[in-house]
DNA sequence: AAATAATCATAAGCTTGCTTACTATATCTT
DNA sequence: AAGATATAGTAAGCAAGCTTATGATTATTT
């Protein structure tokens, strides 16, 4: 079993650096595939980096009401999806969401599982090769063959039971 | 790695006499606890029984409606959180989704994975024990207490894949 | 029989997620 | 400079998921 990362945000990590490195990977990537990191994308991504809880389009666009005019639905759906298809924003299926990629490391195909604390909101990733070949055994020993993962536990943080 | 079913509906199963079991299985149930299977509730896990596809809330209705007045959406959805709580059916969050589950036999606790087909629509359900403890390990690893597991895996199920 | 609790019906409405259609602007290519 | 392409803005709207509020029924308890 290998761990990709420490996994969880920590309530007293680097939030400042953390949402610049974020910034910094999205740029590079969109960079290396000749990808346009356009402003507004750069403001959506910005807003979900903003906390480690995943937003839901329309808070999104509250977020973004703050610093520019109220941006139509379908402009922040266009960056959305744009950021999904490069791998820096994920969506939360269980909570019709969207949550910036914080594991700047795992390739697209690997499976991630992401831990949704049910006090803070906050979400981890993890992203386990042993349990997604598991996983995918388990699917495949029916004749099934699996293409795309959602794999969504929801349970309480680390921080959050220390705080009970 | 142990599987509890052949898991995938067969194209040529028995679907009257899986339906029946079903029923059947939601009356013990239901009498077991001193819970009343009242006739919409009945009705709505017919509905859902009779294919193995999710059914939105609304498609519910549409059912329900070829044979009763058309029910209002409270009214399906008081039933759809009746049957939840008592496991006779199931949320596919990635679908907002319902579906009668098809095993009968695993507890409460332990974890499901559905098995989503994306060419027939059918969903199967797979519960392996080993597969529960690896993803529950991962989680805990980093201090995270997982209670509830979304676990969904789209593909191509074995009869899709002959088919093509 | 009366009171309590559970269940269901009726009616209305809200929120969110997402889309279609069209125009404007910027960027890149030739 | 002109045309093509990608991106974004404007406006409008739809559908689905789910809720609130209230009153009627039915069952259960005392």
């Amino acid at each position: 079993m290998t761990l990709a990362k420490p996994a969880f945000p920590a309530p007293d990590h680097d939030h400042r650096r953390c949402t610049a490195d974020a910034l910094a990977h999205a740029e590079a990537v969109c960079e290396q595939r000749a990808q346009k990191f356009t402003p507004i994308r750069r403001q959506v991504l910005g807003a979900l980096l903003s906390s480690h809880r995943p937003l839901g389009a329309y808070e999104v666009i509250d977020e973004l009401a703050k610093s520019m005019a109220r941006p139509a639905p379908i402009t922040v759906y266009r960056a959305l999806d744009f950021l999904m298809a490069n791998g820096l924003v994920h969506r939360i299926e269980s909570r019709n969401a969207y949550l910036a990629c914080a594991a700047h490391d795992h390739d697209a195909t690997s499976a991630v599982a992401f831990l949704i604390c049910e006090r803070c909101g906050l979400v981890g990733e993890i992203s386990s090769a042993s349990f997604a070949k598991d996983l995918n055994a388990a699917a495949r020993s029916s004749g099934f063959a699996p293409k795309l993962s959602v794999v969504e536990i929801t349970g309480v943080c680390a921080h959050c039971q220390k705080m009970s």
